[in-house]
DNA sequence: AGTAGCATGTAAACAGTTACATGATTAG
DNA sequence: CTAATCATGTAACTGTTTACATGCTACT
């Protein structure tokens, strides 16, 4: 129950919608965690029922109306009860990673063609949380910003992603480049 | 239904029973997937079902009887369609980054602990990751061996994994870092 | 005598994805 | 007039985790 605890960890930045909230969970800046919209407003009203967060109805004209919601005091106890339990070691699973592991067996052509569209995905990304990051510190330097914010959360995990895409970049670009080479020279097979 | 061609890409290696794959799957060598044991038994019955792999028992003394798998043409062509699909893009599912990003609203002394924690597991992944490459690569240099080895999607995996473990260990360090001194220099807050 | 490793599963609960559904406003 | 954005869901399906279950051998 994980995506309990990402919804309470999002809403601490302030009030939000679960349109702006799977916005957010979805592409762009889910360097935390990942959810759909449906899970996002599922997982809201079972959080509202549970107390652990509150929302309020916000009557728009020219657009439909909204609930905004936010962290109650059981939400952030709950989050510390989170926090204290013992976490799960975590694992990459990427479909990705499976076809490079079959790379031998298969057809070079579209793994090459996906492996720099993923590459090119990452660098948008990291691109974006650069952005991100620079926004949040505004003028003070990194480690400036670290020691004296209010927040650091936010701008931690936005670093643990931007690492994530930087990696990912130039595993592809360097997989890529490794299977096309071999295409090439085609290496001796048993 | 990638667990299936997880399976299929890591039975490329050569025969193995479930027990083997569930170790390879859990702790240790999981670079680019993870399941448990259970779930390979019922996946590795289904994949025989379909014919996409082919098993035979191999009777032992003084231990259980066990199957041991291999993949079939059909299991093959499969992978071959598997790989020829367009791929979802991946993201990162951490309880540890949840817990990080609500950093500031909860005490900072667990969540210190498990990033020291996690460093640890990491730098061990780091090492045995490390081994295992050597192990692949033997006498030959990385280009070389990229170059001309019978088969390279496991390194190249396996790299992925390294790459992803560096990071986590860094992140880790610098985060419970950053935490410890903002535990003593106590931030202003709102 | 107890723990660890080998070897394989079933059943129930939980989490996540895919498909479907609605309806208004605004920008091109 | 078409597509995108705002805004919120339901239902069915698929995939993952947790709990339970069994039994033998080797080592300390």
């Amino acid at each position: 129950m994980a995506l309990r605890h990402a919804v309470l960890a999002a809403l601490l930045d302030g009030e939000y919608s679960g349109y702006q909230l799977a916005k957010a969970f979805d592409i762009g800046v889910a360097n935390f965690w990942h959810a759909l919209p449906q899970q996002l407003y599922a997982e809201l009203t079972r959080l509202e029922g549970d107390g652990l967060i509150a929302g309020r109805k916000v009557i728009q004209e020219n657009r439909p109306d909204k609930r905004l919601f936010s962290v109650t005091d059981a939400g952030l106890a709950e989050l510390e009860r989170f926090t204290e339990a013992s976490v799960k070691p975590s694992f990459i699973r990427d479909d990705l990673l499976v076809k490079v592991q079959a790379a031998d067996s298969v057809s070079a052509g579209p793994l090459i063609e996906q492996l720099t569209e993923r590459a090119a995905a990452a660098e948008a990304r990291i691109e974006l949380f650069g952005g991100l990051l620079r926004q949040m510190r505004g003028a003070a330097d990194e480690e400036e910003f670290l020691r004296r914010a209010e927040r650091v959360g936010p701008y931690l995990t936005c670093l643990r992603g931007l690492a994530f895409e930087r990696d990912t970049r130039d595993w592809c670009r360097r997989s890529a480049a490794v299977l096309r080479e071999r295409r090439h020279t085609a290496p001796a097979r048993t």
